[in-house]
This record gives C-alpha cells, sequence and structure tokens, in this order.
DNA sequence: AATGAATGAGGATTCATTCAT
DNA sequence: GATGAATGAATCCTCATTCAT
C-alpha cells in the first residue's frame, strides 16, 4: 500500500500556498515554481494535481469563496433583526479571515482576470449575486430602495478591498458600516 | 534630412496606443510589441523614447491622470453651490473620457502594479490625495463629517470602476450620486 | 494474498495495450502512462515489469514479429509450389493481424528508433534477414535473381506499410502480388 | 539603417540546419535548440521566424520537395523517350541531393507526422500526387496498366526510403530501374 | 503484486531589452 | 530618428522514472 490520502492534503497546501505567494509578491505575476516551493513541492506536483497555472488559481479563488460563504452564514446565523443582518453581512467581507493580505489580493487576481478568463468570470459573477442577493434582502426591511442600496454597497466593498491591498485604509470597515447607517436611518 | 519634433508626437501615439491595447487586450498583460505596433512603430523606438516598459505605463497612467484633472477643473468651474462642486466631482469620475474602457482597466493596471512599482504608488496616492481633498472641501458645508463622506465616496468610484471594468453595472454614475444625496441630505 | 503468475498476464496486456495506444493516438509519441492506463494498471507497475520505456516498446515489437512469424509459417504450411510459397509470404505480411492499424504503426516506430536504439536495430535486421531469405528460397525456383527480386519485393512490402500507415491503398496486397507475378512471369 | 535582408538567410539557414540535425540525431526528436544551435542563431531566434517547432519542420520539408521538384524537372528536360522519362524519375529519387542522409530522416519524419499534422499531411499528399501522376504519364507508352506500375513503384521507391534510412540497401536506384525493366519488358 | 506520490530534467515558447546600422 | 536583428532569462508544462508502502 502507498502512502495515500496525499492528494486533498497537497491540494489545500498549494491553494494556501497560492493566495500566501500573492500576498506576499504583492503581483499578480506569481509563477507556478514559487507557490509550489511555498507548499514545499515542486512544481511537477502543482500540475499534476491541478493540471494547470489557471486551476490553480481558480481553485484558490473557490476556496476564498467558501470561506466567504461559511463566514457569511456563521454571521447570519448570530443575527436576528434586519438591521443586524445587514451588519453581519459587511462584517463578514471584512472578517480577518476574509481580510488577510493575500486574500485580498487574490481578489485583484480574480478582477484582473476575469475579462479573459471565463471560470474566473464565473466565479465572479456568482460572488456578486449571492452578495447583492443577500444585502436585498437584509435591507428590504430598511429602505425603500433595497436594490439601490444593495448595490452600492456591494461597490463600495469592492472598493474598500481595492485600497486596502495597497495596506491603507485600516478603518474600512467602519466606513462601510456608516455608509448602511446613512442610507437607513432617515 | 532627419524629423525633427518627432519625439513629442511619438511619446503621445505610444500613450494613446498603451491605453487603448489595455483597453482592447482586456488583460493587463499587453506587450511592448502590441503597444508599439499599434503606434505603428517599432518596439525598439518605444524604449527608446521612454527607457522601458514600466515607464511606458506610467506614462500613460500620468496622461490619464491629466486628463482626469483637467475634467475635474473644467466641472468644478461650472460649479457654484456646495451641492453643485459634489457633484460634479463625481460627474467629472465618469465621463465619457475617463470612463472609456481602456482607461478603466488602465486603472486597475495601476492598481495592480502600485504594490510593486514605487512610481506607480506615488501617481495613485497623488490621486487618491487630490480627490479625497477636493471631495472633502465640497463636501465640508454639506455634512458634519465631511471626511467620512469623502472616504466613502472615494472608494465607491473605485468599486465603480472595478466593476465597469467588467462591463457591468451601466448605471454607475447614478449609484455614486445617490450615494452623495443620501448621505447629505438629513 | 499475493496473486501468482500475475507477471505473463501483465506483460500481455502492457504489449496489447502498447500497439493499441500507437494505432490510437497515430503518432509515435504515445506516454508510458496512456499505455499504463489503457492496459488498466499504474505507469509504475509498467516499469516494473519492463524497466524502461525502450524495453516495453522492444517487447511489444518482439511480439509483432513474433505473431508475423506465426503466420508466416502457417502460409508456407499450406502452400506446396513455388509459386504459392511466394504468394504465401505476401499474403502473411497483409494478414488482417499484421495489417492492423496499430501494428503497421508500430513498425514505423520500430524504423524510428532503429537508427539511434541498437535492441531496435537488432529487431529490424532479424525481420528482414528472415523475410528476405525466404523469399529468396521461394522465388529461387521462379526467376534467376531471386535474390534481386527479394529484394525488391521486401522494400515493396515496406513502402505499402508505410503508405497504409496513413490510412490509404487498400490495395496494398494486390500491388505486392502483382509485382510479384510481373517479375516471375517472363 | 539596420542591418537588412537576414531573414531569408536565417530561414534558409535554419531549414538547412534542420535537415542536418535530423540526419546528425538519426531521431526525429531533434530540439529547436539543436536546430538553432547548428544554424548558429538563438532558439528564440528561430521561433521569430517560423512561429514555432511544427512550421520549422514545414519549412524544411517544402524545401526538401522543392529540390526534389527542381531535381524531376532538370531529370525530364534531359530525357526524350518514354523510357527514359520514368527512368529519369526514378534517377531524381535516388539523386545526391534528395538522398542525402538528413534529407532522408526528414522524410521519416514527414511520414511519422503527417498523421497527426494536417499541413504534413498537405506535403505528402502533393508530393505522392505528383510522383504519381508524373510516373503514370511517363508509363503510359510503355504498358497496358500504367496506373498499378506507377502505384508499385512508387510505393516501392518509398520503401528503399526507409531502409536507406537505416544507411543499408547503398543499391536501391538499382533496386528500383530493375523493378520498372521487369515490368515494362515483357 | 501493485500503486499513489513525487520529482528532475528538459523542451517549447514568450518577451523585454540591447545594438549596429 | 528609427528599426530589423538578435538574445538571455524566465515560465509553463510534460514525462520517464523512482520509491515507500
Amino acid at each position: 500500500m502507498p502512502k495515500l490520502g496525499m492528494e486533498p492534503l497537497r491540494r489545500d497546501a498549494l491553494e494556501t500556498a497560492t493566495i500566501a505567494e500573492i500576498g506576499a509578491a504583492g503581483t499578480l505575476d506569481v509563477t507556478v515554481s514559487a507557490i509550489a516551493r511555498r507548499a514545499g513541492v515542486s512544481s511537477a506536483l502543482a500540475h499534476h494535481y491541478f493540471g494547470g497555472k489557471d486551476q490553480i488559481f481558480a481553485s484558490a479563488m473557490r476556496r476564498i469563496l467558501r470561506d466567504f460563504g461559511a463566514e457569511v452564514r456563521a454571521a447570519l446565523r448570530a443575527a436576528d433583526t434586519p438591521q443586524a443582518r445587514a451588519e453581519a453581512l459587511i462584517e463578514a467581507s471584512f472578517a480577518a479571515s476574509c481580510f488577510a493580505p493575500g486574500t485580498i489580493r487574490a481578489w485583484m487576481t480574480l478582477y484582473a482576470q476575469a475579462p479573459v478568463n471565463p471560470a474566473m468570470q464565473r466565479l465572479l459573477r456568482l460572488y456578486q449575486r449571492r452578495l447583492r442577493s443577500n444585502l436585498t434582502h437584509a435591507l428590504r426591511p430598511l429602505t425603500p430602495q433595497p436594490e439601490a442600496a444593495a448595490q452600492m454597497l456591494g461597490a463600495l466593498i469592492d472598493g474598500l478591498y481595492l485600497r486596502a491591498a495597497l495596506g491603507e485604509d485600516p478603518g474600512a470597515k467602519d466606513v462601510a458600516l456608516t455608509a448602511l447607517h446613512r442610507w437607513t436611518t432617515p
């Protein structure tokens, strides 16, 4: 019997390494070799398990989206008023697990590749649709224009991420929360 | 007979071509050769005038910022109330000249390269400082928290650009204007 | 409970898979993994039994030669005149078992590798010597220049194989038989 | 003014080097780097001028076909009887320029790649069609079955090439000529 | 007996950049 | 002023092969 069950471990390690490498490099131009080195394996193994560079990236992004989704569900579970639900969605976006340097820059990769990479585009649309739907639903009892508010908050969160990728604006979460309050309280 | 005064023409053509190529490719990965081809010159000439790829990009971005500045000044000149001035700043961001596909994607390049390219970082900070200062000044008579409002609107505009780079959200300008009104009207 | 006597079965399956894979791929560039996959085993096992890629090929070719030899002997047994013996040798070359797509392309591999692979060269020479000797012997009563006729027919058969590898010339056998008749009937 | 007119020289040198390298290596697995090294340039330049490995090969084969065509035309010009024309076609196939070691092995490359490379397949069909047509035409006055004779001679020539690729059968030309005479003289 | 895991070596390809003219 | 020529360095990817279990 050979050493078994390494595949999920390696995939996991490589996804983690991808995000970390993007965060450390500061660039979107990370190489497969650098990712593999960080994961402690050869670049050949990365190709073996994922098939190619694009799929490594896609897999890393899928994981980020999964983590974000988990964060959202956890936050919503603890919220029992419409106001609390809307705040929970924002809190989730800026939770530690989602707001790590590597994660933020990975988002930029997603945006940068979406126009030319259908798989990335699909992931991005999925995220945007879900966030918008969640926000709209939470905001419905709080404002007569829930759609507009959701659209604004979604774009605002993206913009705050963009700026966070540069290491600035430490109070990103508060900006978003304030915008929410300004909109919902007359 | 050497043609004199070609330098400004060539530089201009190459900057234009850079932005157009970024827009057409949809990627940030445009090659110097592609840019030069689009400008109708050899890639060697592009290096001759600019020194290197990074400087070609920086020059193109400087031009975009210059155009944006002109747009802002023109908009402010026509505005005579605080409200109109704040709106003018937003209008400028979404003016046709600034909201062209290539221009929008060039902004993404700026954000993507800023973390590793000091020249780009300088340009980006310059833009952000100016916009924030302009917004804060215009908003001061309209709200007790002009800094917070300016920070929010700046990030919102960036987020709307990000989404516009994907070809969606045609009503970007209205989203920003609505956010402004929501914030300033009690 | 280790399964006993698997070795001959596996070797056989891998040789068959090699020929089939060459036929299916259309190229000489078949990978050990593809062969092993087709045989339903791991590529490591292929190495375990054969030692290396070259030896897998050599083994597959040895089997083809063995099959061809069997075909020849069977055909010769049924032939009782010199004319019939010569025809039998040609018929054997184009018998279904030898003229299958994979087999034909495997011959090309043999020819392609012979210049750099001594084992392949040995196999090829063996085949050519046998065919020539068989043909010469059969043709001796039929023509005053049996050697020349044998040399010609051997090369002709090879050429017809080469063309058959491209999927053309369905009447290959008849071409060879006609050549034989033209040569032997005054 | 830059150094001009190098392109045709380089293309020529690279085509020559391709054939020479195939001949020297004895394999079909020659690398672009090896070809470029032999031509005295970098592998990047080879890609620059040809676009890719396949096109380097295709170009080299086109040249071989061109040379063969020239040889055929020259030989036919000097032939004034049907018999002489048929012989001329065979002589051309085995002329020094066509029967060089590299050239012969390049033919094998052509045959090996044809099943999976449409460009190669086109070239090969072109050659076969021309040779067949030339042979048929020359043989028409000499035999009641010119098509069959042409088909046979074409395949025979291919088979003799195949064997010549192994460095054997020095008398290839005579074998083909004898086959021709045997067929045409009753 | 058999295999999943893992890698090193090598190959095609791209591209920014330099230089002679 | 301008460019064709040329390359080194880097990157993705493939594959035969080895090894521990």
